[in-house]
DNA sequence: CAACCGAGTTAAACCGGTTTAATAATGGGA
DNA sequence: TCCCATTATTAAACCGGTTTAACTCGGTTG
């Protein structure tokens, strides 16, 4: 009796369907269909029969069979590095903005175990409209043909194919702020610790490079990466004797790595030796790190990325769009003047 | 001629379907189907044929269309908080097993103005054939109807629901490590900064209240919540001056938060005053931060949680379960032996 | 009174695959 | 030579919706 009386198996039950709603209410499922998605045509009766068996049988559409029929999925998809709180902020943002703008978001996840490539496919498996991609490293030509027919939206990075915009900040400047900021302290021995070999980190190496020269300063590059524990690695084959008094870490945590190190070391920061961040993200922002570092207006870029794929979408932009922001310095207490000799 | 020559326009193009490839190669669509799927059956000769020109077409299955038609759609969803660590350490060693047992994970980002049903939602329209919830905060019940039919692990969670397994740790247990080690270190005072109204903020905080009881001294608790900022607002309302020398806050997050307040005003830790995480991040175990803190084995957490949601999938199982994991605590710099008054 | 009308509804095609029963082609054994 | 097994392939139903042309019917209108 008991036993009977439960309802079934959960993952068993059949979910309703349209059909069973048309049964019930002994129409058409086409009626049903038009009902549930409020179009102009039933009878008030009608759709307020209809409507309260849909609720009382609990139905939910099932996207699958409605993104079949219909073309559209209204589903925007970005990829993520989810230890990364840039790109958290990013993914907040362009959460925000695509909830405003009727559309879903997707997100797929990059690991170590797990590449952008991999998350590519995942998310044009979902069916995405569009996509974003964080700090992308495929190669172009790899992208054009996973991506092929669907509008991308690169940040941060930048891509010159049909079909791909691009939202980031320029590079060269703010690595010039950050460079120019530690001149004008006085530093003239300023390592840069890389982040690997995605675009990103060539374009910030190359602008390092360039600002250095400017100055007449010769660069010095160590090979790093995207986390704290690259960051880590690199500082500890830095040899300060040498007369290095600044490090330019290709990003906050890669920065946060770098100090951890010399924090182990016993060596000053930033007395001996002055460390620069990028991105401005929330653990720069701690005051124990409280790290200089250069904002990349993540909410002025997500507004801008949404929107230019949403113009792809819905509007009829074919031509492809570069914007490009102007980043700013955050001088905080990880930098200092020079120590004297 | 130029632009005769360009490939259609990207966004346009319609993607080659199964029908494409059947009529190119002359045979049937069903049989195109099975050779895609490698299903025995085909001929070796025509597989190869087929295989070349879905090759040479460019054809990816639909798997909306694919999903419709099986009933599989192997993925499993998960939602996270994007800016917790702690999020996304499961959330890489979940991908990983996932990767392994041949599933696709999308993620559900729960973010301040996108809530943890609006994540569920999207990923249930996904078609997720199981979900994981980070840290769930929704009444049982809603979660009951939201996920009908849907099999749930909740990770962090106790969930006492037909249909959901769970796998935690026992918050009893480290709540009562962190307490019952800053009392050999001579507190008497210990105030907890607590993680808002979620469930696993009530079990930690009525975990708090019962160790400091068992050593017969008073609680003393403080309203928080899950990131940096609350530990900030809730550490600017704690009033040292009536002799408080330890706080045991939610998580890392809330922790650091604490810690940035006294950092600012200039309050020693550990020597002032002790300060305790939860969850082992990342955060917590730089050294900067060197927190005291209890690991909630998150790699373990991962591989019980995959495998549970895959057992009721591909198993047989329908049985609930619960997995409690034992935490352990981690001595770091953050926590001293009492001052002398 | 026939033609027309519009509101409400339905039947059927379609989206792009999967699956299975039925069929065609091939070869072997009696 | 005929029949039966195999093997390769096809046709058709189906998944659960959406969309549109066509239909019904009571009520004008000329």
């Amino acid at each position: 009796m008991t036993s009977k009386e439960q309802p079934p198996e959960r993952g068993t039950r059949r979910r309703p369907t349209i059909r069973d709603i048309a049964a019930e209410a002994g129409v058409s499922k086409g009626l049903v269909s038009l009902i549930l998605n409020g179009n102009p045509g039933p009878s008030a009766e009608t759709t307020a029969r209809v409507l309260a068996i849909a609720d009382r049988l609990g139905y939910r559409t099932d996207r699958t069979a409605s993104l079949l029929a219909r073309r559209r999925s209204r589903m925007l998809g970005i990829t993520v590095t989810p230890s990364n709180p840039f790109h958290a902020e990013l993914v907040e943002e362009i959460q925000r903005i695509a909830d405003q703008r009727g559309y879903e978001l997707g997100l797929g996840a990059v690991t170590p175990s797990h590449d952008e490539r991999q998350a590519i496919e995942t998310l044009l498996d979902f069916r995405c409209e569009a996509l974003f991609l964080l700090g992308s490293v495929l190669p172009a030509k790899e992208l054009a043909e996973l991506t092929a027919g669907v509008p991308v939206v690169s940040i941060g990075r930048s891509i010159d194919m049909p079909g791909f915009d691009v939202v980031r900040t320029a590079e060269d400047v703010g690595m010039a702020l950050l460079v120019d900021h530690l001149v004008e302290l006085g530093h003239r021995r300023i390592t840069h610790v890389d982040g690997g070999d995605g675009f990103v980190s060539a374009e910030r190496r190359h602008a390092y490079v360039s600002a250095i020269r400017r100055h007449g300063l010769s660069p010095a590059i160590l090979p790093g990466g995207e986390t704290e524990r690259d960051g880590i690695l690199a500082a500890e084959t830095l040899d300060l004797s040498g007369g290095v008094t600044a490090v330019v870490a290709y990003n906050d945590r890669c920065a946060v790595g770098v100090l951890d190190h010399f924090d182990r070391a016993r060596i000053n920061v930033p007395k001996r030796v002055s460390v620069t961040g990028y991105d401005n993200s929330l653990l720069a922002q701690l005051h124990r790190m409280n790290l200089t570092t250069v904002s990349q207006a993540p909410k002025e870029q997500a507004r801008l990325a949404v929107a230019a794929a949403i113009e792809r979408l819905d509007g009829d932009r074919t031509q492809d769009q570069e914007f490009v922001l102007e980043p700013h310095l955050v001088v905080r207490r990880s930098t200092a003047k020079v120590p004297s000799p």
